[in-house]
RNA sequence: UGGGGUAUCGCCAAGCGGUAAGGCACGGGACUUUGACUCCCGCAUUCGUAGGUUCAAAUCCUGCUACCCCAGCCA
């Protein structure tokens, strides 16, 4: 048996649709991406995204972008350009037109009407309360409203009376009159239109009744000739809805699609709720929408993650219907291998001290060269400048050293990288114990390239010359939440008796404190051209993408995502 | 207690009656002027559970259990 040379990717989704396309249900495929312009888009969207967007692709069809936009009360234009910028940056192009669901209204109201007319929709005068009391409950079926069998003409003439403003925000929705004793809640005449007085980002001040998105969602769809409505699990209760909808407007819509629901994206120590990060903005725990900190594009291109790596994340993590929580480490992995490969490595401090060269020449200053990247020699190099007076990582000194401390330390010795090999005589230290400086012996026969160089040392550190180099500050990032189940035995004590569910929601518990540190530190003058978005590999520490909030005196780097780490690792064990 | 879903390694996830892919994480080793990268090696006799059918079951049948979603005039 011949091993396949190519492992062929599917998933649950293609396997449905290669059915549909043999069995001739449908002709090509045609997908959409249809967000609400009431927020930014986030990591968790992107699977949504992605899926629509490749599905296509994969069977040789398009995407729509359309704004699902029936809720004027939510929705702003600052989110629909937002989210084309994101999607843009992500490298995706609705090939198959640019929508929004506010363009069908005209549709929808005649569909309403025809509905109206055939018996199919009526106006109920129940209150919102007594709505939700004639629906029943999840085991009690429901009962049918007094006013769903009123006549034709009465529900035709108030719904046009709605259209026109004559009726209060609340006091009237036309219904769809399906089953009040489905055993789906989502069946038990569902509402089609409510009244709502708001102007509307795009169609202002036209309209005062707005369709739901059980209604318009459909419609649209169907309209756009979507032949396969992806979307997440929650909605797989609605699709009996979905379908109700696209067969009794049938005569009036140019086909009908199929809804395909899949398990949605979840992110070990991420919040994914659009109204959980609202409060994260509101209430200042981070700075903005594109805090670095945040799981929205808009934040995650800020820090520095490129599309390619949130791409293969995407890929990596597959499409199926079971529920999941992805560990972060997967989405951390993808920018390390995307941005190990293509950025160019340069040194900085971040947490400085001072190193004195004792027989290092006055002033003499050596500029040796770098290259840019080990393994790619036509990204080319930059020079560092050695001098007497230089600056290493604070943990990269210690007196005495540690067990499997290979770094510097008293008598200890050390390769500068791409520079010489140094020795540690003495230190000082402030009143509390703390080195402040350390007295170093070069061996200047071991420049970098020289005979002398090829030597075995265990130990390479970066390093920047004290005199010649640009201050940085750089902001370290982890996780806005703290591990599940991690330092929250004070307040388990007080909530003992507090129901499971409502303590995982209270995420405000689980913040973590620690999620920005930000240094100030030195970095070698070649990084003085870096703009913004510029990204680096520093040195031993991670990979940093150059801020806009950076001056013309102060550069301000994000950490994108550390290095891995086996040291750190050893030590904790 | 009604309806709709889901259960395969720590986390994702293939598998579609013929005897458990892959990735991440993790552990070990080699290499190393980044304790990075790269490269080897290891990592589910077992597929929520109990039965049944079969020469053969993660895959078929039955019962049970756990978890998720639904009672917006939100999407």
């Amino acid at each position: 048996m011949g091993m396949e040379t190519t492992a062929k990717k599917t998933n649950f989704i293609w396997d449905f649709i290669q059915q549909d396309l043999e069995s001739g249900r449908y002709q090509s495929v045609h997908t959409r991406f249809p967000p609400e312009p009431n927020g930014y888009l986030h990591i968790g969207h992107c699977k949504a995204l992605v899926t629509n967007f490749a599905t296509a692709e994969h069977f040789g069809g398009l995407t729509n972008l359309r704004f699902d936009d029936t809720n004027p009360a939510k929705e702003e234009t600052e989110f629909v350009d937002g989210i084309m910028e994101d999607i843009r940056w992500l490298g995706f192009d609705w090939k198959g037109g640019l929508f929004f669901a506010s363009e069908y209204y005209p549709k929808c109201y005649e569909i309403a009407v025809d509905w109206i007319e055939r018996g199919l929709a009526y106006v109920d005068e129940l209150s919102a309360e007594e709505v939700r009391t004639y629906r029943g409950t999840l085991t009690a079926p429901g009962k049918n409203s007094p006013w769903r069998d009123r006549p034709v003409e009465e529900s035709l003439r108030l719904f046009e009376e709605m259209k026109a403003g004559k009726h209060p925000e609340g006091s009237l929705i036309l219904r769809m009159k399906i089953d009040m004793a489905s055993p789906n809640m989502n069946m038990r005449d569902p509402a089609m239109y409510r009244i709502l007085f708001k102007e509307h980002h795009r169609t202002g001040k036209t309209w005062c009744i707005y369709p739901m998105y059980d209604y318009a969602h459909p419609i649209g769809d169907a309209l756009e000739g979507i032949s396969h409505s992806l979307c997440s699990l929650e909605y797989e209760d609605h699709r009996p809805l979905y379908d109700w909808v696209v067969n009794h407007a049938q005569n009036m819509l140019p086909s009908a699609p199929r809804q395909i629901e899949f398990s949605r994206l979840n992110l070990t120590r991420t919040i994914m709720s659009k109204r959980y990060l609202r409060m994260l903005v509101e209430g200042g725990y981070v700075s903005g929408w594109d805090d670095p900190r945040m799981p929205t594009l808009c934040a995650l291109r800020r820090r520095g993650y490129t599309p390619a790596a949130i791409r293969d994340f995407i890929d990596r993590i597959g499409v199926a219907k079971a529920d999941s929580e992805v560990d972060l480490a997967l989405l951390e992995h993808c920018v390390r291998e995307d941005l190990g490969e293509t950025v160019p490595r340069a040194m900085a401090v971040l947490k400085p001290l001072k190193v004195v060269l004792t027989n290092w020449p006055e002033d003499f200053r050596d500029e040796l060269p770098m290259e840019n990247h080990p393994a790619h020699p036509e990204m080319g190099g930059h020079t560092s400048v050695m001098t007497k007076e230089l600056y290493i990582e604070q943990e990269d000194f210690m007196e005495v050293p540690a067990r499997k401390y290979f770094r510097l330390f008293i008598g200890g010795e050390v390769r500068l990288k791409s520079a010489y090999i140094i020795k540690a005589d003495s230190c000082d230290q402030d009143e509390n114990g703390n080195v402040t400086c350390v007295y170093c012996t070069v061996d200047m026969d071991s420049r970098n390239g020289s005979e002398g160089a090829k030597r075995k040392v265990k130990g390479t550190l970066h390093w920047v010359s004290a005199a010649e180099n640009l201050p940085v500050e750089a902001r370290l990032y982890e996780p806005l939440l703290m591990e599940e189940n991690a330092e929250v035995e004070q307040e388990d004590a007080e909530d003992a008796s507090a129901p499971a569910a409502s303590q995982k929601k209270d995420f405000l518990k689980r913040l973590n404190p620690e999620s920005l540190e930000v240094c100030h530190g030195y970095m070698e003058k070649s990084l003085g051209d870096a703009k913004p978005g510029d990204t680096y590999q520093f040195l031993r520490m991670g990979y940093f993408c150059k801020d806009p909030d950076s001056t013309a005196q102060l550069a301000v780097f994000n950490r994108v995502v550390g290095l891995k780490d086996s040291f750190k690792k050893a030590v904790k064990a």
